[in-house]
DNA sequence: CATGAATGAGGATTCATTCAT
DNA sequence: AATGAATGAATCCTCATTCAT
């Protein structure tokens, strides 16, 4: 190795821990963005809010977003669902049967709905703010976590276990079935009304989602 | 009757003219609230922009409201729930048998969210500017419709033909599982993306709910 | 005159009275404006400066300019030349030997300018801020003053007393002349320089303004 | 020439390499200083500008003037009397007859303002900016120039082809006649205005400068 | 010497709210 | 009761300047 690859390396270096420390500074600034957003709406939230937060000065900010609402964007757009997923608790789904398969997703659904309401709340309320395409983006990500149940879906309609039915269709469903709760309960209601508890709600769910609300005798079926 | 009473008729007539009067103000006002944050966001519609939309100049706003927050309260605590039955064209539940009726109501309620998509932005995106009281004052609003279906849950468990349930849990469930799909593909993500047609949804959804996921041939069941 | 000719009239009075309202607090903060832009630079020179100056509120000057820049096309576009018509004395050509009068004239013009550095140096700083068509018309208004001269120009020419020449052409160069030392000595130089006294100034212009410098002997003449 | 001597030169040149290379430096930096005031207004253009028109970092602007403001100065008062009369083409002026001579000036100086619109703006405005101390070199510099025109006249006065006359009027005279439509046609008016064309305004000049206005028949001469 | 990331003071602008008419 | 002109607090953003590397 002559002295003007070692040069190579040491520019190479230079340029790559520029970037990363930009990177850094990057997700700094996200992380505080998200944490304050969280809690103020998006136009009660200012800009001195979020570089306190991140422990920059108002000016900083800039240098890495165009504006406030680029960094919106920006906040809206992350790959949640890496984030989600990872809280999900790998969400592997495997195992047990599905009555307490089922079960324990939604378990797991409700604990991380719970510890994120706030973040929850600024979803929503952002999604007013940004464009059609950003809110596209934005809920792609989520609607990610979803293809992991499809896929469950569709092995255990293979398996003959499910009747046929259209996966995606069926995944959001469940989906839905248990977000209403966390929706209403947590996200709209707050701590002023007494909830539906979710050791009752759950396994109502579930029973719904297997096997429908009609009667096993009635005729009709 | 003597000069006195009629006197106190006259006053009588002038106090509840008067409180009419101020009644169909606040109505006027809180109508054209209603249309103008479901276009801009609370934060970017100012009190001009409802002042006009009311035809009212900005100071009269303030004879009716204490301020703009207090706007929104009461745009959020108004009886939405009158409206949106309404909407639904009545919603007798009754007559056909239970998969028309279950698409049926989907159908109206399809149409009714479509039709509505910026009041739904607002009522979600307006869920972060008020505190938990407003919020669940406005949510207690809307799960009110549910009521009706709740009622004909009942009826059905009662004859049979549904087996028991919680029908305040099933019925919010029902509900869940439609609306995901209005907000996925509404009011979150717009016409950036290719939506499940409502068509196919509608029998999924319905089909699920009456009878789950479980094969029939299942053994397990 | 009836009742409703009455209304009329008091409708018409409270519109004028409107306008004319407005009309004041126009010209009031252009005064300030004037008075604030002459003596800071125009990016020196805050809104906060005109509106104290102008005796009002901040946000009072954005009720009747759209902004900074809006202000500030409106000062440079008054009509000034009524001002310099004006601070001119009425300028009546008339009466006396070209050669008294033309010193008369240059002499008057030396004292408004005097008078009027800071305006001078604001208008010439501030033509950098505006587009063509702004400029255009500020210094149209300008130029304005000059017609009278021009006029003043032909009849002497009809008269036999000054040779053919090109009015405009011409009337622009005498201005020139005397211009030059303005500017040299009051607008860039201020105090600093030993400036050619006026006195010594006038008496040359005018006398090369009516015979050049050709010598009067010149056979070439 | 023993070792000792050798590397004192060597610290000379050194020395001097070093001050050689700031100077340099600093002449880049001001080269670049003044495209871009030429272009933007002081206040507009930013110190990012100069420094990335003079391809160096932001702060390396500040090793070499100790602000902006700083550095204005220095772009102002430049020796531009060199450029000026390297851009007149020597300007020496000599052999033909009067009347050629002065529209051969008249003729350089057009096109030499018409070339440098940018730059008589940027002197224009930037004179607000600064103190009269400045501003008095600046100026001092550009009259410089017209210390070569007084020369003239003083000859051609001296051999009786002109009448006696102060030279230092006369010759700013003369600049103002030609000037003021240069200010007002290229400087101001910009190309929205139909201007007068310099073929007909030159001779006109000449003319005036050399006959004046009076009419040769004119007994009163 | 040179760099450019970080700083934070400063200013234009908006808009909820008041109050004289 | 209704008006809308006036207010001024609040906030986004820019950019001259500094300083650790």
């Amino acid at each position: 190795m002559n002295i003007h690859s070692l040069f190579e390396v040491w520019v190479e270096n230079r340029q790559a821990r520029k970037e990363r420390l930009a990177a850094e500074r990057t997700e700094q600034i996200l992380r505080a963005a998200t944490r304050v957003f969280s809690q103020k709406d998006f136009h009660e939230a200012t800009i001195h809010d979020v570089a306190r937060e991140a422990g920059l000065a108002d000016g900083t900010i800039y240098l890495y977003f165009r504006n406030k609402r680029d960094l919106l964007l920006n906040v809206l757009t992350r790959p949640y669902s890496a984030l989600l997923l990872a809280a999900l608790g790998g969400a592997e789904i495997s195992g047990e049967d599905d009555r307490s398969l089922l079960a324990d997703i939604l378990r797991r659904g409700v604990t991380m709905a719970l510890a994120n309401v706030d973040t929850i709340r600024f979803f929503m309320s952002a999604m007013q703010e940004v464009d059609d395409q950003v809110r596209a983006e934005a809920f792609r990500n989520l609607f990610q976590v979803g293809t992991i149940f499809e896929e469950y879906l569709r092995e255990r309609i293979a398996t003959g276990a499910f009747r046929p039915c259209d996966p995606v269709i069926v995944s959001r469903a469940f989906f839905g079935m248990f977000m209403i709760f966390i929706l209403g309960q947590e996200v709209m209601m707050g701590k002023n009304v007494a909830p539906m508890p979710y050791e009752k709600v759950i396994p109502e769910v579930v029973e719904l989602f297997l096997t429908g609300v009609t009667s096993p005798k009635d005729p009709a079926r």
